[in-house]
DNA sequence: TTGTACGCGTTATCAT
DNA sequence: ATGATAACGCGTACAA
């Protein structure tokens, strides 16, 4: 009785035209090892062997196959990418610029969503371990804690917030606000500058944006009026009248959101002599009331830097002498406004 | 002299904490092919064998590698997810409800975007085939034809337009318009119901809309009242004192982001009094002009039902006679405000 | 410079 | 019911 191994084996040869390393091999009269070579830049081929088995790779359109070269531990080309909420629209924009680097540079990213949770990020994480993932990014978020990426330490990036000893993408808080305050006070000589924020317990959207206003504020003895809530439209709106009761002449949001929020009740009271300004913009915001001041964190130039820093810390074999830095990435005033 | 392979394969055994299939045989005193049996189901172990080894199994938190079975052939369990633009709201809102399907099945799915352009779908699609993708979602478009789909014939569920032969989820454009011109004519009375839409080279959102609105009008006796723009806040403001000159009572726009124009507009004129209504609702809409009818086409319906039916197929070895169906998705009135 | 032989982790076939 | 072994497609140490 013939082996149905053998049947199978048969047909496989005949039916299936998926070329292995073995057809080419034969094809073109070398062993595998040569196409191996051939295919991984092996400098150790001569030129004339090279170029007929190249030919033969061009011409049958030849690929070699991703899961066994990952078996290989030679990496799957997949990078993970996990954001926080998929509708995010900052992390959006961020998103959007990596993956056309990450496919120009043949690696598949998976995008996966880790909806504030800690949890869902080490589940992604692991899966992506198991998978052979050659590189991640992070989107960070107030209560994620290292030790969780140690695992991926030197083959990650993280973004929105600064980790000691890993890559980090940062925006520049601190001066959005402080460039903002600037030019209204500086530039547009406004004197009540008041503030509504996000509670302190958010880091970098919270606290430190808090933070960059109250220093403003103490350095050009303005006297500060803040209110902080959630980061909602809602938010905003609902402060608005209270941040009203200090009668600024500006009012300088944390987000987007909250800029909208207030500029719903403004204009619903008709108080269309007060200069909203905000750090971040949408389509949206910029629709609806245009005569918003705001300032971009610059999400596109940080998804950007981010997939070209980590493509080359992949390159790298080793690199012990590369030092994990936080690079911050520049706001930027709109100045149609102005 | 010892050779190298020798002395990596001792390091090996000792640092890397790597488990395998051969490594659970060793500890629970079977061979390779019966651990392989338990981790896929056979039922042809012995119970006791089966406990002893999960027993080992799970101790160890041993999951198989997931390259080497892609390698035998058992697909890499990877679907491709090709989106038009990452950050539409709509798509959004069903790919949020894919994902946690799809993870609980055990696949990894990957997002990618066509930006409304073909060659970037094929583009995508011979990627994911290259890759031995198990299955594909995409999300339809004007200009898409199914000719670049045929490979994906029996393994992918196209989203928002409706293909023979192909697996398609749709919303129901008809309907809803139908719905909404139903609750203002019939309901609340309305006798002049204006419509601004989209041209009608974009099929389901331009053409089959603007039709249900005619059918409508003409069936119940009502003079059609419509202006066709783009999809954009600004196509709704433009076109807003154009449709107001036939003094109409109510107005259906296409989308919500025309609403949004269109609401933007009647408020600045204090024209408070006309209502609004439209396809489709967004957090933002709703929060600045709650006044807004609206009706959900169920995009987060259609997320749901396109992974269960994906995944339903894959699991079926050879489907004959599986007739590839289009299922159209209900929409649903918002109630909340009539 | 190239070919041979083996190993990666898994599953399928065949023999016990 | 279980074990031994040959594949799968690829990379690589070693011999030639």
């Amino acid at each position: 009785m013939l082996p149905l191994l053998f049947i199978r084996k048969f047909i496989m040869s005949v039916s299936s035209n998926h070329l292995t390393i073995k057809d080419i091999a034969k094809l073109s009269g070398v062993s595998k090892s040569t196409v191996s070579r051939v295919i991984n830049h092996d400098p150790m081929v001569k030129e004339s062997t090279r170029n007929k088995v190249m030919a033969i790779i061009e011409q049958y359109q030849f690929t070699p196959s991703k899961s066994a070269r990952a078996m290989r531990g030679y990496g799957n080309k997949v990078i993970g990418i996990i954001v926080t909420r998929l509708d995010s629209m900052s992390e959006n924009q961020a998103v959007r610029c990596m993956l056309p680097i990450f496919y120009e540079h043949d690696y598949d990213p998976i995008i996966m969503e880790s909806q504030f949770k800690v949890e869902k990020v080490q589940e992604h994480l692991s899966m992506l371990k198991e998978k052979q993932a050659d590189g991640v990014v992070i989107f960070a978020f107030t209560g994620l804690d290292n030790n969780v990426l140690s695992f991926w330490q030197n083959k990650s990036v993280i973004m929105a917030r600064s980790y000691p000893d890993y890559n980090c993408v940062c925006y520049d808080d601190i001066g959005a606000v402080t460039q903002l305050l600037h030019h209204l006070h500086l530039t547009k000589k406004h004197q009540k500058i008041a503030y509504i924020g996000v509670e302190e317990q958010d880091q970098t959207t919270g606290a430190v944006r808090y933070q960059a206003y109250l220093a403003f504020c103490q350095r050009y003895n303005i006297i500060p009026h803040a209110y902080l809530g959630k980061l909602s439209f809602l938010s905003g709106y609902d402060l608005a009248p209270l941040v009203l009761a200090s009668a600024p002449t500006a009012i300088v949001c944390a987000t987007e959101a909250i800029a909208l929020g207030l500029n719903k009740y403004l204009y619903e009271k008709q108080l269309n002599h007060i200069v909203v300004a905000s750090v971040g913009n949408s389509e949206l915001l910029n629709f609806l009331f245009p005569q918003t001041l705001f300032i971009e964190l610059g999400f596109d130039k940080a998804g950007t830097y981010a997939a070209n820093k980590l493509i080359a810390m992949l390159q790298k074999v080793t690199d012990f002498n590369a030092i994990a830095k936080t690079m911050t990435i520049p706001s930027q005033l709109n100045h149609s406004s102005s």
